[in-house]
DNA sequence: CGCTAATCTAGAACAAGTTTCAGACTTGAT
DNA sequence: ATCAAGTCTGAAACTTGTTCTAGATTAGCG
């Protein structure tokens, strides 16, 4: 087994600096475009103009307009779990706070809610091949809920519950976004798939 | 206010016969080219040609690919609620019986999935120019697992309860869809998310 | 029937994602 | 410093969703 060792990702071979940059340009301007305008504003030329890269290059970097959304949304939400970190949740059971986590970055979406728009289509839009980006973004996710439920190693039920609350954030996200929920719609649907993790705390099982 | 009765559909003229035969033929060879292929495999262009019909008046039909394939999954809606009532669930509580009914829509899916696939991603993609008919495929939806509930009216808590269940569907359908789930997870994911219409059977509420 | 408005057709044209290619530039190793 | 391999650029080409246009067809009506 050769030595391959800390990070998860496979044979990504390092970027020079001037890479590094290209790629951290190219992430700045597609978040930019998305600000305003949404999925649709993002136009890969554009992107490329803006971050002073040709078109052909941003297709080495990005295979397409989905993983260059994705990339963004992780991205964005590295930002997000450091910002939740430093305040953490108070509530006094596990639902609440993470009732409490999601509503705090979904009111943080909300004041982006052209880059939501584009980072949640893009998100639900990619296909098989954009699948370990899309996958990454949702262990991210996971990480968030579970660091606001507090637990140390959960248990397969909880872990299932956290994959359902997923599931209702996202679908819920959506139908905001398109217009068809309001704000408090959503945070019913989150406090109400909450619940199920009280269903799975308090007594412990054989 | 003017005399506008029974159905909700505002102001839709009647069509001839020619132009619900020309519909019909439209929506037959969408579901035809997305059964092989999926969501990229329905080209205007191809449908048009298939079902005989010129490409501006298949755009007059239905004005985007997107509504195109909403139009394609309420017609199979039809279809699957049909025939689930013709064998309606057989569990003990409410729970199972939503389970076993979504379970049953799973496997109808599993038979096509490319057909499913395009629905699904169409659905989910859908901006809001679209939210109507997404809207009245949430609505079929609910209406099938209120029947498989067996309610006659629902509590507030019910329905909310309903919402995620949907939101879970919706999501954990789009997990398998690209890869990123096995058909066990998703049977785990909807056996957890119907636990939530036990927490509001049980007993009434002040 | 004969008229008018609406609808349909064929095909061109346009928009944005994606691919391709020839040539210039960087990088790393010798 | 020099060479080979890999990377970047600029521009054109290709694909597929969408729009537009001019002329044919159809539907409803007097």
């Amino acid at each position: 087994m050769p030595a391959e060792a800390s990070t998860s990702r496979p044979a990504t071979p390092p970027l020079t600096e001037r890479q590094e940059a290209r790629r951290r340009r190219i992430l700045h301007a597609s978040a930019q475009l998305a600000s305003r305008g949404g999925f649709d504003a993002v136009q890969m030329r554009e992107v490329a103009e803006s971050s002073q890269v040709a078109l052909g290059t941003l297709y080495r970097y990005f295979p397409s307009k989905v993983h260059l959304l994705v990339a963004t949304m992780q991205d964005q939400l590295e930002h997000m779990h450091g910002t939740l970190r430093k305040k953490p949740p108070a509530g006094d059971t596990a639902a609440e706070r993470v009732a409490e986590t999601l509503m705090r970055a979904f009111r943080a979406l909300q004041r982006e809610p052209h880059l939501a728009d584009a980072m949640v289509r893009a998100l639900t839009f990619a296909d098989r091949s954009v699948s370990p980006e899309v996958d990454q973004v949702s262990r991210q996710t996971t990480v968030i809920i579970l660091d606001a439920m507090g637990l140390e190693d959960p248990t397969a039920e909880q872990l299932s519950a956290v994959r359902v609350i997923e599931h209702t954030w996202h679908s819920a996200l959506i139908t905001w976004l398109s217009g068809r929920a309001s704000i408090a719609q959503v945070k019913i649907d989150i406090e109400t798939v909450c619940r199920l993790i009280d269903l799975t705390e308090p007594s412990g099982r054989p």
